[in-house]
DNA sequence: CATGAATGAGTGTTCATTCAT
DNA sequence: TATGAATGAACACTCATTCAT
């Protein structure tokens, strides 16, 4: 059916504004009126396509999730263990434009998902796939001798996870003490240190 | 004469009602009535004491900064380098009830700075004073030995904060993947790791 | 296709609501939602036609400056000199029902006036519109010799709208001591004076 | 009794410090705050003296006449008709700073007797009083033969009140068109015409 | 008498949402 | 589909007033 596809279609052409006035204005100052400004269509418009204004910035969430997990998808295509594992990391911090937008936008829904805990699904289950795939390339690392098999594979995605959004908030708040080199320095770090057996002493 | 109120303490009373609320309720829903309500007390009577909402949170935020700076310099009263620091590190994660609370309170206030360059300035200046503080203890313990000396003592602190914040973050929205005990083995491990010598080798 | 409004037609009708709100009750009690009453329609409404309450205020003054401007044109059509100078004379007098009205929207502006600079100029704009037309008028009758030719016209076209807006604001406080009648009856006398020539003496 | 007197003294002053509110800020900033600003007490203070904020506002407006009837009757003190005529009327424009101020706090009633019939009432009784008082003067005038005595000398009362108050507005809304050198030029012309006679052609 | 803390109503304004066109 | 007019609730804030001290 044609007509359900150009809906969808229309949908994420219209997430994207939304992305922007989030990202620059924040999550508050998203008003369906400044959203609809940015996509230059009318307010009632988004009525449309969108159910109400829940609507819009839960879908944007999760096309935004959509989208990154399909560009790590290409990115990791033919890397294997740490290899991968470090290119997802890397992936996961704002280095360029695109991902610091994506990370504005993260960083904006992580307070409403305190007190709502639709939101905090979305993300729970976003942060699951994330942690799955980290913990199975993490193994198969393990395995290949690449890195330390001490740690469990779950323990050290978490640290993991922990240190992406911990310098990605920070990479954001404060730009001068971490720019792009430092973030991937520290990763660069947390890397050997991963590789470097204890057995080796 | 009236009614004695000291000013200052009078505030300070009325601002845990705030955190009660932030960390209940979210920043979004922390209206001027719900702080009232919080406070068992008037809208109106809160304007004696602050200016306007913006007031109230920036102080609210200011006076969670002093609570802690003030908890952990007793914490670290006696203690040095490696363990100083190690303390430092925990008391900055949620381990429990008043953290949490603290740490709620936190995460609110990061959406908020990456659009408002005033609260920003705030959380900038007192991570610089918990950064500065851990490099001192960090390069207090390279000189006694009990710390890897390759790396830059502003890096390692650069990566612990991250730590704290991604953990404390997830601990938050997942607590069922980060209980207080998978915190501290994660923090553990960083030690452990933080003092093996790459010299050993 | 939606609702077709012309933007500035309902601007003046509404402001037409506004006018009757200010002369009855006042511009204190002019509340933007005794305003909305008067319309019946909503508060919110009227904010899709005005920036805000001070735009509708400016707007009905303006408006109301116009409005008096255009039948001061369409009365003085085909009038000369002394006539025409006595019509416009007569027209700022709250003579009827229309006039009275007007009136006390210019009072209800007047202490406005003299605490906001805005209010003043666009007060003092139109008294400037006003006191040229006077002034040429009068220019033209002395030339005819149908006005006392000694005084400069400057003066007599300021004393003329000393005594429009004196006897206006009196007619108002104390209707029953300046009837319409009475209005004219000064009107008259001060023609008469001003068409005595001196040198006749 | 002392205590009244006393009493009836504070509330005198106090006023004054109403008076130079009113006069700088407009009726509408006029809130008891700032009035108790301005009387460097505070606000419940006033409460002792008055019975509530519109009280405060009807007794400036009264102490107000008071003095200024009290000023006028010292410089009319000697002086007869004609003479006493143009004293009183001087008298009652802005031309000097102490009347400027009274100007200021006149207008500011005005439109609040538009409204509010006490205010009216208290004004209009004044304004009564200066009425009688120059229809007496003029009637002497008259009498004397100093001025023309074709025109009921209520009517001439009535133009001289309409110009004292056209012009008290003009000279403070338009201090650069009507200076006070202006104001007595004009208030000298229209002198000079009532007393010239019209049989004298 | 004087204070200033407290109240609660009322203000302008913003907003998501609805709906006739 | 799309528009934008309209609604009404919610917001932060200001104010006159009251009252315990």
């Amino acid at each position: 059916m044609p007509k359900i596809v150009d809906h969808e279609e229309r949908r994420e052409e219209l997430i994207a504004a939304v992305w922007r006035v989030i990202a620059r204005d924040g999550l508050d100052a998203s008003t369906i009126r400044a959203i609809a400004k940015e996509t230059d269509s009318s307010a009632g418009a988004l009525s449309h396509y969108f159910k109400d204004k829940d609507d819009i910035l839960t879908f944007a969430l999760k096309l935004s999730h959509r989208r990154i997990r399909e560009r790590q998808n290409r990115k990791l295509d033919g890397l294997k263990g740490v290899e991968a594992l470090r290119e997802l990391v890397l992936d996961n911090l704002p280095l360029d434009e695109e991902r610091e937008l994506e990370t504005r936008l993260e960083v904006g829904y992580w307070a409403r998902s305190l007190t709502r805990a639709e939101v905090r699904k979305v993300q729970g289950t976003e942060a699951d796939v994330l942690h799955k795939r980290m913990v199975a390339l993490i193994i198969e690392a393990q395995r290949r001798g690449d890195m330390d098999g001490e740690t469990a594979a779950s323990t050290i995605a978490e640290r993991l996870l922990a240190l992406i959004d911990g310098l990605s908030l920070h990479a954001l708040l404060y730009p001068e003490r971490l720019s792009p080199q430092a973030q991937m320095t520290i990763i660069d770090q947390e890397f050997v240190k991963l590789g470097r057996r204890s057995t080796a002493a």
